[in-house]
DNA sequence: GCATATCATGATACGCGTACCATAAATGTG
DNA sequence: CACATTTATGGTACGCGTATCATGATATGC
């Protein structure tokens, strides 16, 4: 592969001015731009990145790190994520850690290594320490979706309590009483903080919640499907279901589908999160949608504040709403 | 950032002997090394990828390009290609193109500059370019799915031809004649490669096809929805239609649930790929699929062994079977 | 006890592109 | 025409980690 120093002995120059040529910086002749040109064609020459990040001491690339690829609402928030990147000029590297915190702790090393110059994570693990890791080497860091315990740090995440709230009051608002959360693990932020919205529209209400109207379990179709079945067994049968996200929605369904129950005529339900239009023959979720693109932009966006500008401004949360989708699935107004 | 002479001055020893520690090559006596440790510790020093790159002139990374990052398809794929790649050390940089040959282009210039050990390409462009450049600089590279014209190159593919005839010959065999294909694009690879599998279970049992029986669009849930419509006003109403991908298919069905199209009864649909299960709450279309993730592992594995090994071997293409699953959306057997 | 093999460490140079300083030619100014 | 300014180009060193060669310290063999 050829250099900068063969581009410059072919065209008769310095290494330096071919370099001048290539970053269009400081002054060269026509006549002589001419001829390097000439010669990176010539020899297809390709500038390495790896020499000049060594000097500019950056390597133009971002990181993305969310907790599942093959979920469109993580890759629509990396799309939003590109938009932006792409925008200033830098690569965005995508990392997938499964949930798993090894893997997470495996990509952070490795990003660390080649020394990007920031990372956006969603992070698999409720505790601060991965997030301490990146503080400590000085890289930019911004958290998406999810917070941490005990850290002071950019996020950007979208107003879940807010919609849990939201769909709940509209259950209670259509009649529903007796609704059983579908929750997601116990120890993820998103997945207990949609729970609190849940039980801040009971309290207003003056409802108290029983222990049995919540039901933990994770964000995946199975975890619906078994969380659905026990919310059956319970000794006052719900008349509503409120799925923490959408694939606990259609867990949820499959478990009701095969029972012979209705929806929304004999049980309503709701879910944070609309499932891909691509995938739905006839929508009739009705949703809490979050704004996962702009969640993305927003993110990137503070996160190049901080690698382009100063790393001293105070850290930042940006909450964004979420939308209210209202369909089929919550049934009409009943009378309990 | 501490560098590998601040950890090396803080140790009192030489700059080559911390590499030493870090690379775990040659010999260090147990005390050096424990001393280099400690400072390695006390200064949180991680090993700078970019001069390690520039000497052993390897990036350990991979990057894979995609035309789709918000279809489970692709990020499956990509997840066996991550598995692979984790395996052997390398890290994967996830690139999406949607389908832009000027996106594929920046990329391919972005990952060429930074050095990029090898690369997966799901290609936007039906012609030889982009792998000729790619090649041209003699970084290993390796189609996905897709292939390209006039170009020796190694791919790895499912055989989707094989999976269409499969299909055709299902819905044949069930007593239909009047089948209109909803096809892809004209100019990929994939999509003729469809309608040949399609036509070709037609000639098997001399039935001639008619123009109208073929309908190029694209894949996208969009064009499924035209393409049906379109499908429809035919002189010859079809009584089963052949969905290209699971997203047209899905279009398709929305189009004939509008016109209160009962399907099977009333019309038959196949598809090739499957809809991701964790969207569908009863799977019910009959497809082809394809063994997305067995594809990206097995694309990795041939990518690295042209990275650690060989760039002469000559170029392999790997064709892997589609697995045909029968439901209920092909109908039973009607009588024409 | 001396030669040889092994262990342990370091000095120097290099991979690639660029910052910095120096030099020289071209141009402008009075 | 003398001097200042702008334009144009190059030499050297550096960013960070490591290959190569060299050197010295131990250990092994006979």
């Amino acid at each position: 592969m050829p250099t900068i120093r063969d581009v410059a002995k072919l065209a008769g120059v310095a290494p330096i001015t071919v370099s001048r040529v290539i970053n269009d910086s400081s002054y060269v002749k026509l006549d002589t731009r001419e001829r390097v040109e000439a010669a990176i064609e010539e020899l297809g020459y390709v500038p390495n990145m790896l020499g000049q990040s060594l000097r500019f001491k950056q390597t133009m690339t971002l990181a993305v790190i969310i907790t599942d690829i093959t979920n469109p609402f993580w890759t629509t928030v990396t799309r939003g994520v590109e938009d932006v990147a792409q925008e200033h000029g830098y690569l965005t590297i995508l990392c997938n850690t499964d949930e798993s915190e090894n893997k997470q702790e495996q990509y952070l090393q490795m990003l660390l290594r080649r020394r990007i110059d920031g990372i956006l994570l969603v992070s698999a693990s409720n505790d601060a320490k991965p997030v301490e890791l990146v503080k400590k080497q000085k890289i930019p860091l911004v958290l998406m979706d999810r917070n941490v315990e005990n850290v002071d740090v950019d996020i950007v995440r979208s107003d879940t309590e807010e919609g849990a709230y939201k769909l709940t009051n509209h259950l209670l608002s259509l009649g529903h009483r007796k609704i059983t959360m579908l929750a997601g693990p116990r120890d993820i932020f998103t997945s207990v903080d949609r729970t609190k919205g849940f039980c801040r529209a009971f309290e207003e209400v003056g409802i108290e919640i029983s222990n049995e109207q919540i039901i933990w379990g994770e964000f995946t179709k199975e975890a619906g499907y078994l969380m659905a079945q026990q919310a059956l067994q319970n000794d006052i049968l719900p008349t509503a279901l409120f799925a923490a996200n959408n694939f606990v929605a259609v867990g949820a369904l499959q478990a009701l589908q095969e029972k012979d129950i209705r929806v929304p005529e004999q049980i309503a339900i709701v879910a944070v999160d609309d499932i891909p239009p691509a995938y739905t023959i006839n929508p009739f979720l009705t949703v809490a949608k979050q704004p996962a693109r702009e969640m993305g932009k927003q993110a990137a966006q503070l996160l190049l504040n901080r690698v382009e500008g100063t790393m001293d401004a105070p850290c930042q949360e940006i909450v964004l709403p979420v939308q209210m989708i209202i369909r089929a699935s919550g049934g009409e107004k009943v009378l309990s």
